[in-house]
DNA sequence: TATCAACCCTTTTTT
DNA sequence: AGGGTTGATA
């Protein structure tokens, strides 16, 4: 490996391998580069015999797994393929599947998604006599998940209750988690405390653990929270050969828990620490990174740094003002097209927005020219009921327990078990202590049960466990298709549908679970069970690519929240939706802190992009059925003038801009005269709107 | 117990 | 706009 080719502060970050060491790699300063070369010089140099089992690399999500491991084995070869690179969750779970019986979970646990999460918050509130429509469950969940990320246990604690939510989630949180204990699941957090606990609670594991992994690299830091630096931290042990890569300027999870805190008190966690900065920017056009710079000083206490590039230049930022989301999508895709006909690749093109439903309307125009694309998160699939349901029966059978899933299926298509039956039948095992599933075995002997509904229940669950031996013998998509079959689920499902087409997408998205099963046995061989597919769902989010052909080859622009988009670089970008309550989001503007959170989000899209960017911006936009007149962001007038095109897209058929609009535009017009123009786009781009 | 119409509220971001 | 829930009716 050519060490060369790294500027002194990479060197260093690479070369130092034993003992903490704190990088503060700012946007595109080659952080990622930094890892890899990092993980090959370890392989290289084998420090006190060290091999690539000895490497646990924690990145943010699996896409970034995937990628560093790609690049990893390109780069060292297949001795790579020993060097474990995951996320905090996916690792927690390997954990707990060999070791959590010593916690008291079965070994085949499952992991509750958000859903389930929701309905044993909400069962929990019930049994407290707590009104589950006058205080939002998911609220609850936040307040539990937090307890849970700053170590608190499932036990009420009476001082330091504040409002009616810290009362109700004291009472709820220990049957939440006795609940989920009881049908063997675990949540989200769970994957980082649980481990952590065993980590602690036993002197053995602590010894195998670290002994087994004495480099520990954790990309993104300034998105990690309190669990997942006590995991980090117990993982460590003695030898503190741990790097941190991070940058708090991207912090943009603090609402997940996540503490700028780990990083800045990095040093006081792990004495001793060697701290690198890497000041220089690889990635974007000095006009990029002048506007980015700019937004992002406004925030007070960050780490001070100054980023910087020799990339001179650069085309100008557009910023364009569009009639209508609609007209914004048409405006988007009208521009890919150019571009892409001027040679910039669809997969070197992105378009991010903050909230997920913004991308419906780029979707649409993007398709109507026929050009290809990916959404990347958006768990539009998942949340679909009919595949839901698909799903519930999955965890059914690999766990009766799951009284959730159950309820969600035990009707599902029509088969005449109401929620009278089941509401009994729930009293029953309420009664007698025992699950809900038990209760229906033991159905019998109900008194208060009509014949009918018994036999009804009791046939229902021989046909479960006739199918749960079937899935025993592996061919899962083969089996069920027999029992969606057996069931009439796509008939019963069509049937629900209000319309035709409505009807044939239900059909068609149970046949996306088949198939995306069976992708998943292809990969997963003799070892894919229902267990390990559903829990592969619940930690990787990531949707299947399908394999059709698109006019411009296999390449496809990307679409994904920037959220999503952290990590990522983008020859053209286009940020979209740069208007008040949206780009800073509603809501998030009363504490400063979220503000901040806000503006550095801000950063984030801004620094994906390479060479071209383009921040635009609605008149009016559709929220929730309505038209809702929008004003710019506030960020935009934080934009240096001569980083700046200002494009006013025609004015609509209906409805002449507002009297903010008119000022913002003027005053920005004013200090962009004051400073000088600079023509108009830089040679070899693509011109301003043009009609289409 | 099933079905249909009226009403409701949603929306931040993700492992 | 859209899906989910509630309440009246078969």
């Amino acid at each position: 490996m050519d060490l060369s080719k790294l500027n002194p502060p990479q060197r260093e970050a690479v070369t130092t391998l034993e003992g903490p060491l704190l990088v503060l790699a700012g946007a595109g300063s080659g952080k990622t580069r930094v890892i890899t070369h990092r993980i090959v010089h370890l392989l290289n140099e084998r420090p006190f015999g060290a091999s690539a089992r000895n490497i646990l690399a924690v990145t943010f999500t699996n896409k970034a797994a995937t990628e560093m491991k790609e690049r990893l084995v390109k780069m060292a070869g297949p001795r790579a393929q020993g060097v474990l690179v995951c996320t905090f969750h996916a690792f927690g779970a390997e954990m707990l599947r060999e070791d959590v019986h010593r916690l008291g979970w079965p070994k085949k646990f499952a992991i509750a998604d958000m859903g389930d999460q929701l309905s044993l918050i909400r069962r929990a509130m019930r049994d407290h006599k707590v009104d589950d429509r006058a205080f939002d469950a998911r609220k609850v969940l936040t307040l539990i998940s937090k307890a849970k990320n700053s170590g608190q246990p499932p036990s009420p604690k009476p001082e330091g209750i504040g409002d009616d939510y810290d009362l109700i989630t004291h009472l709820v949180y220990p049957s939440y988690q006795l609940a989920l204990k009881a049908q063997g699941s675990v949540d989200f957090d769970d994957l980082l405390v649980l481990p952590a606990r065993l980590l602690r609670e036993h002197e053995d594991l602590k010894a195998k653990y670290t002994r087994r992994f004495r480099y520990l690299l954790v990309d993104e830091f300034q998105d990690t929270n309190l669990a997942q630096m006590d995991l980090l931290r117990l993982l460590t042990g003695e030898s503190m050969n741990v790097c941190a890569v991070g940058d708090d300027d991207q912090a943009i999870y603090s609402w997940r828990g996540a503490e700028v805190k780990n990083i800045l008190q990095f040093d006081t966690y792990f004495p001793g620490t060697k701290e690198v900065r890497l000041e220089q920017n690889y990635r974007s056009m000095q006009v990029v990174l002048d506007a980015a710079n700019a937004v992002i000083a406004k925030n007070p206490e960050r780490k001070p740094k100054r980023m910087w590039t020799d990339r001179a230049g650069g085309a100008r930022i557009r910023v364009v003002k569009c009639p209508n989301d609609e007209e914004e999508a048409r405006y988007v895709a009208r521009e890919i097209e150019k571009h892409i006909a001027h040679g910039i690749p669809a997969d070197d093109i992105a378009v991010l927005y903050r909230t997920n439903g913004q991308a419906r309307p780029v979707e649409e125009a993007l398709r109507e020219k026929g050009i290809g694309y990916e959404v990347v998160g958006g768990s539009e699939f998942f949340d679909r009921s009919e595949v839901k349901d698909v799903i519930a029966y999955f965890k059914v059978i690999a766990n009766p327990k799951d009284e959730v899933s159950l309820l969600r299926i035990v009707n599902v298509p029509a088969r005449g078990i109401g929620d009278v039956t089941m509401e009994r039948l729930h009293t029953h095992a309420r009664g007698q202590g025992v699950s809900l599933w038990e209760a229906m075995e033991r159905s019998e002997g109900y008194e208060d049960l009509p014949t009918g509904a018994g036999a009804k229940v009791r046939e229902f669950l021989r046909m479960i466990e006739r199918y749960r031996g079937l899935f025993e013998g592996g061919n899962l998509a083969h089996v069920t298709r027999n029992l969606l079959e057996e069931i009439g689920f796509k008939e019963a499902a069509r049937a629900k549908a209000v319309s035709v087409s409505s009807g044939d997408k239900k059909v068609k998205s149970v046949e996306q679970v088949l198939t995306s099963l069976e992708n998943f046995e292809k990969r997963e061989g003799p070892k894919a069970s229902l267990l390990t597919y559903l829990n592969r769902l619940s930690l990787d989010t990531r949707q299947e690519e399908d394999e059709d052909e698109l006019p411009g080859g296999n390449r496809r622009v990307t679409l994904m929240t920037v959220h999503s988009s952290k990590g990522l670089e983008y020859r053209l970008v286009f940020f979209i939706g740069m208007e008040e309550d949206l780009m800073p989001h509603k809501g998030m503007q009363g504490e400063p802190q979220n503000l901040e959170e806000e503006r550095r989000l801000c950063y984030v899209g801004i620094t994906r992009a390479k060479e071209h960017l383009y921040l635009t911006r609605a008149a009016i936009r559709v929220k929730r059925g309505k038209d809702v007149p929008c004003t710019p962001s506030r960020f935009l007038e934080d934009l240096p003038p001569e980083t700046v095109e200002l494009i006013d897209l025609e004015a609509p058929r209906t409805g002449a801009p507002t009297v903010e609009e008119k000022n913002f535009f003027a005053n920005l017009k004013e200090r962009f005269k004051a400073k000088g123009p600079g023509g108009g786009p830089a040679p070899g781009t693509p011109g301003g709107p043009r009609g289409s």
